[in-house]
DNA sequence: CGGGCACAAATGTACATACATTTAATGTAT
DNA sequence: ATACATTAAATGTATGTACATTTGTGCCCG
């Protein structure tokens, strides 16, 4: 459906603000679909996402500090969302004995058991986001276009 | 820059998950950009945007169901943001007389005027949001893919 | 040494988001 | 008319986001 019809705003101001407002929109539309799968499981998206770090580290730990380096925010708390997985045990917390000033986090067993469930029982990620019906040369084109727009010329 | 860049996963699973996280991240980077105009003003996107659809009714009022049909997110709450609002004298709240279960909210002459500061001080949406450097035939395209995102064929 | 700076994480505060529940007013059916 | 359902908004609770401050640690350099 188009922008201005699911919005009720039948006039953009030009086609920058337009742009603009669909990015947003449509990935709000995305998050909302994503963060119902993991919903089920108990999970929110950071908290799913941090998990799947973890696990590309285990079984090395983390710091803080990584996680925030690689999360898609940076600037949210990496410190409170593991707080929550502490509590669910699915990670572990310890401070690094070589410099306790760090923190070592480490993914459980539990933890990568879920995440193991979580993706087994999802369907495919295309169809989840509604994108199975874009080709591969617009999600190109996609990709391109959004990547424009961050780099300054 | 390229998204592989900017997050610090150079391969992804596929084009869709890769345009998925594009979306939000582009999306995230847009709206960082954009609070930081408003924030000057002691205003936050979702009040500047509840703001704009009360002078869109003025003088007439809007109720809190009619702020939620139009906000762009749906399921944030309407009531605590016209609250904040309340405080900072940039609304009012009254009892609609011919139904006392709705409220009549209205924006003030402060609002705006705020409104119109914030307005005649913002350089260009486009230089703001970074997207002057885009074609017009691009962000055609760019809508025209991201509406097709949200649009099961 | 030891004082001060830098670093890593945690904590505090304000606001927003997500969703369930509550309160009050109104509509409706018998 | 009373009971029940529906509607409109507010409130409660958990989580996340944004940003400033605090706490404890490590390190450097005079």
């Amino acid at each position: 459906m188009r922008i201005e019809d699911e919005i009720k705003q039948p006039v953009f101001h030009n086609l920058y603000q337009k742009a603009y407002i669909n990015v947003v929109y449509t990935a709000g539309w995305l998050s909302v679909r994503q963060a119902a799968v993991f919903k089920e499981y108990g999970l929110t998206l950071p908290q799913f996402n941090i998990l799947r770090i973890l696990r590309g580290q285990h079984p090395k730990p983390a710091t803080v500090a990584l996680l925030i380096e690689r999360m898609l925010d940076k600037t949210s708390n990496a410190s409170r969302i593991v707080d929550r997985l502490e509590e669910k045990a699915l990670v572990t917390r310890q401070v690094c004995p070589a410099n306790r000033r760090a923190v070592d986090i480490r993914i459980t067993n539990t933890g990568l058991d879920l995440l193991h469930r979580i993706e087994e029982g999802m369907t495919s990620p295309a169809e989840v986001l509604n994108m199975d019906h874009l080709t591969p040369a617009e999600l190109v084109q996609l990709n391109d276009l959004l990547d424009k727009i961050r780099t300054k010329p």
